[in-house]
DNA sequence: GGCGGTAATTGGATCGATCTAAACACGAAT
DNA sequence: ATTCGTGTTTAGATCGATCCAATTACCGCC
């Protein structure tokens, strides 16, 4: 016979243990009312005597109800990312809930797999900010029709709770604060074309711009990955002709960082003779040299929100839909300046 | 009578849809080569076409098997951890299991609520930085007997997988680095004194200066919180008296790239006039400025590693504990500069 | 002593899956 | 016709907890 090496102790071991009933242990554990105090500390002595350790997936299982939510990301490395997983898991920790971690590395194959995934474990609903490319009628197929979701960040088709940022409006601050510094050759720079993120920015950057009297010049409307290092890489993409733009609001802080880098490669100094903007503030912005001017989302904070709206709606599915509108804070900095005087007497 | 706002369908919803019997499903939701073809057939579309989700809990209820990992760290929010974190869930996500994410916020109490939390939905392991201060009775008695436990980057006391950088190998080819520079008076810089990875990386910055005929300078080994601010607030305290150092190796990266910017703060010049080495090699690292000299320890590599052999664990309870020394290795890059001529002369 | 009422406890069914051992179908061999 | 074997299917018990209805214990009161 083969040694058992994983022996679980069930609440069974632990009435036998202490001449009660599977009933009352279980009562006990619930923390009700109906057992005799001696009773319970009888029970709780010898759950702790023997080492009983609760089973919840069983107990759900019965009781049906829910001890976890899903959180899907892309990629925790993306600190904007894990700052909002931070967020959701301290939330959740706080009822007792635990979460159950999906990356999907931006690939909507591998979030078909993990939502598939995380659905079979039964949590009460789950927390996605949607790869780019996804399809809201395959990701409402693989999780069923009666699970919550809760979208973070970024579109997707169905009915769901959606939180977002104001990406719009967050542009649109940042693209007035550099008109306002006296600029008029503004960039848009980094991001995909096709993310609704980067979209939304984008329109914000050209009605700032619109509301200005300035007409946007499609070339300064430059693409790239939404990394540090591409962004970096790109920067000479600002600087095929003359004039050159003086200032740029960048699709997030990782492109703005990485544009920093760029330009000082190019022996320009970003917060004298180039002013930039970024969008997430997240830590290392405030650090950055110069410091990053920014938009402000606290996405910790956003994370927390989205456990909660979550939970609500895993109590009560019947709430309605919301679409939640985020709102945004420009933080400004040491990296967007005024133009230099001969920019600015030359526009 | 209430309405069933989540009613679920089971398989034997499948079963009774197409006729056959639930053990049948079954075996089909489990690819048995057993059932027919034909049947297989009918019901992966009866399957579909209720859209029938899988009961992964009641499953592992039944069968004694696990489907989760849990993760324990301090904050994702450290970059560190979060490519800890990310290759973990990589790794098991391939094999299909799910991971369950807990932080502990560097608090020994709040790390025993999380891991009874986590060890109530019974994972196949856990993998666990522990908190500053952990006691490996208390982690034993919360998680129970059985259950197997890989612990990370930090040591703790118990008959454990223990995987941990090579701190003092790191430590070492970091100072004997910039001894080779030149450099004479070097700095430990950052991290908290109690911690055993910052014990263990002075312990190897000490060697290096013993083997090189150096007397380590105790008023040079400066305290501060493992974070970027703090770092940046205490550089002065390098330069209190002369001669001040001319080289720092510090804690991690977080560290190194706070006291980069203290020194610019203070108008040093990073990789011309002061030398320093981090630890970690953080995204970051490569793309600050200067880019900065630290020790590679790849942490989404070992995240992978560490799910996997907390698998292998689980698979094969008796399998001998095994304390992994994670290899490290020098990058050089330009924040550790020779000293300058001034320096050089006067030792 | 019997009765009602509250407090405390309990046995058996149950959640949604798997496991086991047995049953069934059907053609080939005896 | 019976036996056997192979391939396929299934009923009923089971995992570890909760739920429900029923039972027991005990006290006060007429």
């Amino acid at each position: 016979m083969t040694v058992r090496s994983r022996q679980k102790l069930t609440l069974n071991d632990v009435a036998r243990g202490c001449g009660v009933s599977r009933a009352t242990v279980s009562l006990v554990l619930r923390g009700s009312p109906l057992v005799h105090a001696d009773t319970r500390a009888k029970v709780e002595a010898e759950i702790r005597r023997i080492g009983y350790i609760y089973n919840r997936a069983a107990a759900n299982l019965r009781s049906q109800t829910y001890s976890s939510v899903g959180l899907v990301v892309n990629d925790l490395s993306n600190p904007f990312f894990a700052e909002f997983a931070a967020g959701v898991d301290e939330a959740l920790a706080e009822v007792g809930y635990v979460t159950l971690l999906g990356s999907t590395g931006e690939s909507v194959q591998r979030q078909q797999a993990v939502l598939a995934s995380l659905a079979e474990h039964a949590p009460a609903g789950i927390i996605l900010s949607p790869a780019e490319g996804s399809d809201g009628a395959a990701v409402a197929r693989v999780v069923g029709a009666h699970l919550p979701i809760l979208v973070f960040n970024r579109e997707l088709e169905g009915e769901w709770d959606y939180f977002v940022m104001d990406n719009l409006t967050g542009a649109r601050l940042a693209t007035e604060h550099l008109i306002a510094l006296g600029h008029r050759r503004i960039a848009f720079y980094g991001g995909h074309r096709d993310s609704s993120s980067c979209r939304e920015r984008r329109e914000g950057y050209r009605q700032a711009l619109a509301n200005a009297g300035i007409e946007a010049e499609p070339r300064w409307c430059i693409e790239t990955a939404p990394t540090r290092l591409e962004a970096a890489r790109q920067a000479g993409a600002l600087f095929v002709r003359d004039p050159a733009p003086t200032a740029a609001v960048c699709y997030n802080d990782a492109v703005a960082l990485g544009l920093q880098l760029g330009l000082v490669a190019r022996g320009r100094h970003p917060g004298s003779d180039f002013a930039l903007v970024g969008f997430d503030d997240i830590p290392e912005a405030a650090l950055s040299t110069p410091p990053l001017t920014t938009i402000a989302t606290a996405p910790r904070a956003r994370g927390r929100q989205a456990a909660e709206r979550i939970l609500e709606r895993a109590r009560d599915p019947s709430i309605a839909i919301e679409k939640r509108s985020i709102p945004v804070q420009l933080m400004i900095r040491e990296s967007s300046c005024p133009p230099t005087e001969a920019d600015g007497k030359a526009p």
